[in-house]
DNA sequence: GTCCGTTTTGGTCGGACAGACAAGAACTGG
DNA sequence: CCAGTTCTTGTCTGTCCGACCAAAACGGAC
């Protein structure tokens, strides 16, 4: 397969015959702090959009793949290189850049705590923003990034119901009342605690380690501290079998 | 960390100082023929890999949006217009394409039947094989199309537990014995006719026509015929609330 | 027409799970 | 020591899933 002869042939493939494109990433970076979802934004300096929010992002090189340039650009905006990063999708409507013909591929990075990161950087042009005003319109975004934020919202809403992507908002080790809080402030419902335990351990979501945290403010009984187990994956509306009919097992993923 | 000044970034904006790459869009077309999930390839005429299957696609034009693209790709590969049409991601790893930067835009179109319109066109260049054939390495593909329409598969395997879209492999009308047939080929598992028809018309999924199919070759009752409904969501393993705490309950989607 | 095989369609039943609630356990602060 | 708070376990009830059975409605063979 290597072999293929790279050169001649191709007028198709002269640099005047497609249409060259700009290649952006852009990550929206998502934490929960006090209960609350929140959205990192920078404020723009140059036009277009100069002065409005907008979601970091940069150009993609061409010797790196489009989850290093994401990753790349999460650290020169945040500093922190550990992050659930997954792609969202590529927004390439004409005229979303007034300027040229550009190409976004959009990521969702999950992070813990980024309040201290971000005062580390410039804070005057970085902020976290409650993802209910910036979906609101509370706040106006440059470009479409508010359509990139509420489908990046939407799609976290989802995968956390499939996947252990919850434990990413949270440290190495939480206490079930901190993973229940995420799981209410996305979603902005009340989770009863006790059915909470039982989904979670029960299916091997997370494991409690021996050791427990230490009480809240308030008193109470000190929680156990728990870490990420493996992944599971239930069904609906029809539900899919979690044993395959032939070989692999299929619930596993 | 480096300088982020704001001069930096405006001066990439400057014509010369991106790199352009070129956008195409992927089109993975999906059918269930026989009970058998298949995928749509066509022969690739040009270097590189001349000769191989590769997934339909094309040139993204900048006045057109992606999904326009690939609609756009996909009449002109198979000469239907309708389909269910869901962006898959992009693909942007360096080399992928060994002359030149391109980075494309894969899609997932479900069809009905799409072997009369693939024989309508250059029988020679188009063809549908197994998803299985193809997985399972019995067909080199070009680039890296083969992870593209591994992708697309588990991607079509997921949103057929949680969206209608086991409909669009049908016709405006069919059976339960067809829809299942659907979820039978794609999961490759098998599935109770009775629980089936109670799963897919209690939620609304579907619902039933007073009119019935003509029956089978070899006998039977006739079908009545179902056509689809209103879409739903349900969740696991933390199920997600129906009902929202405040405003908008939450299910709809 | 009658019997038989096939497919659809409805019924039933047991186990599992979600959700609501109660109560005990373990700690802090006064 | 007591009150307040939080974690944790226990219990119960309604609902749903999955497996199975049985009747209904057809075509074909005899």
């Amino acid at each position: 397969m290597s072999t293929r002869t790279v050169g001649e042939r191709g007028a198709i493939y002269d640099a005047a015959a497609y249409p060259p494109f700009a290649v952006t990433v852009d990550v929206v970076v998502l934490t929960v702090v006090d209960g609350v979802l929140q959205v990192l934004l920078v404020r723009r300096g140059e036009e277009p959009f100069a002065g409005a929010w907008a979601v970091p992002g940069g150009f993609k090189r061409p010797d790196e793949t489009l989850d290093d340039a994401a990753r790349r650009e999460l650290v020169e905006e945040t500093g922190v290189d550990i992050a659930r990063l997954v792609q969202l999708g590529a927004y390439g409507d004409p005229g979303r850049d007034p300027r040229m013909d550009v190409v976004t591929v959009a990521f969702v990075a999950v992070l813990r705590q980024v309040g201290e990161v971000v005062a580390g950087t410039d804070a005057e042009h970085a902020a976290l923003m409650a993802v209910t005003d910036v979906l609101g319109g509370g706040t106006e975004l440059a470009f479409d990034h508010e359509r990139i934020v509420g489908d990046a919202v939407e799609r976290v809403r989802r995968d956390l119901e499939w996947s252990n992507l919850a434990t990413a908002f949270v440290g190495p080790t939480f206490t079930l009342s901190e993973l229940r809080a995420v799981y209410e402030a996305v979603w902005d419902v009340p989770l009863d605690g006790a059915n909470f335990r039982r989904s979670v351990t029960a299916a091997g979501w997370v494991v409690g380690t021996g050791r427990r945290a230490a009480p809240g403010a308030g008193g109470g009984k000190p929680p156990e501290l728990f870490e990420a187990g493996e992944a599971w994956a239930r069904g609906a509306p029809v539900r899919r079998p979690l044993r395959a009919r032939n070989q692999d097992g299929g619930g596993a993923r």
